[in-house]
DNA sequence: CTTTAAACTGAATGATCGTTCTGAAATTAT
DNA sequence: ATAATTTCAGAACGATCATTCAGTTTAAAG
């Protein structure tokens, strides 16, 4: 029956991701790619067939899992404002991490490739919707529990946030200095608080929630 | 005193700065600075030295005349809260345009190139700054006018609109439904409004300003 | 004009790009 | 064991990469 291969298909694909996502497309070559996953030329080419096919694998790898994993949390149904703020502390925290010049991948994606490649677009479409859907159910169930003003437009309010997370990604990435993005933060707690009634929400712990 | 140039300087850089805009550093290669530029190789190398040098001179000429062009109303002394609504309004009319692939030169630096080249973030970081000091120096003069919420830290929010226009910029390089762009707008229109003291300011016209 | 210094032309550099292919190694079924 | 089948290792493919250079053309200075 031939010859056992020598890798796992989802951990190599795992370590092109990690490859793609910090030098980008065309800065990966498959000189890279062969280094970082430990395997040869012809193994690459026979799993995955080029370089494009194995990016949308690394595509769909990251939205599966680190997507998930980051993310997810606004599609359990307890998820609410706190939820939101915890979600935008910790990503504004992350920016002074060492390996935040990671930024998010699908984000890097959407600036470099979106444009010229159709599928890694679809990638970007579907991200966006995701996130704007999540932002959105939270604040749809913070609204029925009567936290917010009325007229608030919930899934407007979620595409702004899915908005400004995109554009803390692209500083994180840039490696602005931390400060500053923290200051972009707080301002966005700052924002959901105006979205409700006095005293119906409090920021999470660690928010100085308009200091003046 | 020898032969003179075929040749400006600025057009060409002007040619080299919409090539890189539009298909990135990585993406772009010499041969196609050529055909653009109109210039051959000798040429291209004794005005400018290099690629990454020639991409610094298509940033700086960005800088100085894309980006003046379309953000520095924000410096102008009687810029207010009416002109960051404009503005933002704008840029998401803009995501239908058939140019709007394009998105922002800096943006797309920031994912690409910032990571790995020390001089493309001084760039990111000097347009991050000076985004948010626009937007916070529109803030402070409708504070000035009485039109602000007590306790609006101008600062911090002009670092969320320059963050939210950092998403925006994102989305309008991946050719994100501009509906959907255009919600995420409308929200930000909110979002201004929502600083103001009730009956002291209202958005400009073309906003639905709330339906509900 | 002649001289001279600069820009132009286009070929050539070695390196690296993504991809393919050949032959050896390894594993299972017969 | 042997045959069959698959992976592995690495050379090799043509193309393109960024960069350099020798030879020609051009135009201003003397």
């Amino acid at each position: 029956m031939g010859r056992a291969k020598k890798y796992e298909r989802d951990d190599i694909a795992r370590k092109a991701m990690q490859v793609f996502w910090r030098h980008g497309y065309d800065g990966t070559s498959t000189q890279m790619l062969l280094d970082e996953m430990g395997i040869n030329r012809f193994s690459l080419y026979a799993e995955f067939g080029n370089k494009q096919a194995l990016f949308e694998a690394a595509l769909a790898l990251y939205e599966a899992q680190v997507v998930e994993r980051n993310i997810g949390v606004l599609d359990q149904p307890q998820a609410d404002l706190d939820t939101v703020a915890r979600l935008i502390q910790g990503f504004a925290a992350w920016a002074c991490q060492p390996d935040s010049a990671l930024g998010c991948f699908i984000c890097n994606t959407a600036t470099e490739r979106a444009p010229c490649d159709p599928g890694a677009q679809l990638f970007v479409n579907r991200y966006v919707q995701r996130l704007s859907a999540g932002f959105a159910r939270c604040l749809a169930c913070a609204a029925h529990r009567g936290q917010l003003h009325e007229g608030v437009d919930v899934q407007a309010e979620g595409r702004l946030l899915a908005t400004l997370l995109l554009g803390f990604f692209v500083q994180i990435r840039a490696q602005v200095p931390a400060d500053q993005v923290q200051a972009a933060a707080d301002a966005t707690l700052s924002y959901l608080q105006r979205l409700t009634r006095p005293g119906s929400w409090q920021p999470p712990s660690g928010h100085p929630a308009q200091v003046a």
